[in-house]
DNA sequence: ATCCAATGTTGGTAGGGCCAACATATCAGA
DNA sequence: TCTGATATGTTGGCCCTACCAACATTGGAT
């Protein structure tokens, strides 16, 4: 879905937009979104959903606020997307026997699968979103942008 | 307010995550969205009321659909934005004789000093959103999001 | 024991980005 | 000139991401 609002060709867009850096990085993002959005909603998934099966998959079986720090999600919504996954089997949630206000969030040989999946389709986003850059211009982008997280981050 | 629910420092991200240019954009858009919504707060405004203000005053009066189109910004909503800026007397609202289906929509003088206000305080958040970044890099961010921003528009 | 911190949950809120439907008005083609 | 396709302003609604507050339960530290 989402066919974009954004400025229509053949109405030009103000100056003042165009060259401020947070108006391009945030209609970029919501490209991105968009793509994002399409691409796992054929999986019928979103990006919640990737970001915490990721970090399963990466630092194995973890609490849920563990999950959601990694992942900069709320505690709450972490709950209501482990909902949807472990409806789905892709995580299963247990009891911590070492710490009962925990549970253990695991991710199932069928998570492991449908992560795969999703990262396949991710690559093929990127890859539409990023077009018009070269390889090197990526990287550079990449980079800039992880310097402004970094630095707007706990570090 | 908004407090950004950042991955926490201690928890290490998931590098699937950290290398993946729509992850990296839409954080850093939510980073700058954060601040943004900060620095228009204070003036009791949000993204969409400067949007609409720059265009009127980079291109003079204009009828709804227009702004919209230009801004990128859905007729709907720029009906309720017109809405709480007209209420404050920033824009003026006139049927168009020239075509009856029309508004013309035009900047106050006052809109016009709110719209000044706005650009200020935006341009200090460009620079704490921007901080890590040298001169040339951030003309290179300019130049790479623009790219893709274009190339993903109507062109 | 006590008090503070962490955890999982529930239930909101807000902004940006859309869509569908409608009445009214315009316009181009038959 | 009649007519069907289009454009415009409006209303009402939906979704996703990003939060916040509050609460009961459990751990930990003193």
């Amino acid at each position: 879905m989402v066919c974009t609002m954004e400025p229509t060709p053949g109405a030009a867009t103000p100056a003042r937009l165009r060259t401020t850096p947070s108006w391009l990085l945030t209609q970029t993002a919501a490209h991105a979104a968009r793509l994002v959005a399409e691409g796992l909603g054929a999986l019928d998934a979103r990006g919640y959903h990737y970001r915490l099966l990721a970090a399963l998959d990466e630092f194995g079986p973890a609490s849920q606020a563990d999950l959601g720090r990694r992942c900069g999600v709320d505690r709450s919504d972490v709950v209501a997307v482990l909902n949807e996954l472990a409806a789905k089997n892709l995580v299963r949630r247990s009891p911590d026997p070492a710490d009962r206000r925990r549970n253990v969030i695991t991710l199932t040989t069928a998570g492991r699968r449908e992560l795969h999946r999703m990262g396949d389709t991710l690559d093929r986003v990127q890859d539409t979103l990023l077009a018009p850059l070269s390889p090197s211009e990526r990287d550079e982008l990449n980079r800039l942008l992880t310097a402004v997280l970094d630095h707007h981050s706990g570090r």
